[in-house]
DNA sequence: ATGACTGCAAAGAATTTGCAGCAGA
DNA sequence: TCTGCTGCAAATTCTTTGCAGTCAT
């Protein structure tokens, strides 16, 4: 099975018709080896950049991130400060480097964050998640 | 020393005139006996409610809470998903627990969440904070 | 008097929405 | 054929900015 057959078999698992355009995005996106960051405007710059057919919309991007979000394939992750929304494509529960001057994001995985206290949920609430954003900066 | 003399003193150690519309707003934020959590809206909302007089535009909210926060008055918090920014009136350094559903933030003491293994930061990079969300849900 | 501050309204950035036409099942 | 998807443009939401008038010192 190719790569593209591998895209239209996790589309068609989550409900979601194969086009053109997420055929690209798919690729684009899960074609590497790496955990990468993005926001809707990289993608929109780096998928969009010189031809000038074969462009996908903006409200297209915004759909299929939308989707695939749902879909559990690409994971929103919150980055301090910062107005834009950034996606994951690394969808496992991990944590965060985060470096605010160049906005500078990197993964943790989760075994190397080891929590050896944590407080009982507020009344009525139960634990649902943990997320650890550790701020960096530069060394001067 | 009563309450606005204490406010007009924690605007002028910060080089901020003490006008009316601040000392509201210090009133609003700093008279209480919690933490409080807030977005400008909810400042806009709170503040300018009833009275047709004395609404306090709201580019001068904006103003002030950029003003606070770098003075050290307040703090930038981040929650997931979340667009819009939320400010803290607990500036020292603390976790959260919070519920994406209900928007429900809730603070957690530093010393309540002990960290037993860290991963070092990438290289060039040397530590500054850490922060740590706990996403909760109502118990069914 | 002289800066700083306020408030309006306009601009901006990121995202969402409505809808007509197109394309995959 | 029948929904779901795409893409355009307009609308929304949150925030910032420019600027003239006002206020604190």
């Amino acid at each position: 099975m190719n790569k593209t057959e591998q895209y239209i078999e996790k589309l068609r698992s989550s409900n979601l018709r194969p086009t053109s355009q997420r055929l690209q995005i798919c690729e684009f996106l899960f074609d590497r080896e790496h955990t990468f960051h993005f926001t809707v405007e990289d993608l929109d710059k780096k998928i969009n950049k010189g031809s000038k057919s074969d462009k996908i919309s903006l409200a297209t991007l915004y759909n299929t991130v939308h989707a695939f979000t749902k879909a559990g394939h690409l994971k929103e992750i919150t980055v301090h400060h910062d107005k834009t929304t950034y996606y994951d494509t690394n969808v496992q529960s991990h944590h965060h480097f985060y470096d605010e001057k160049n906005k500078d994001l990197c993964d943790i995985n989760y075994n190397e964050i080891e929590i050896s206290k944590i407080p009982n949920p507020p009344k009525g609430k139960k634990f649902k998640d943990i997320e650890v954003l550790i701020k960096v900066e530069e060394k001067k």
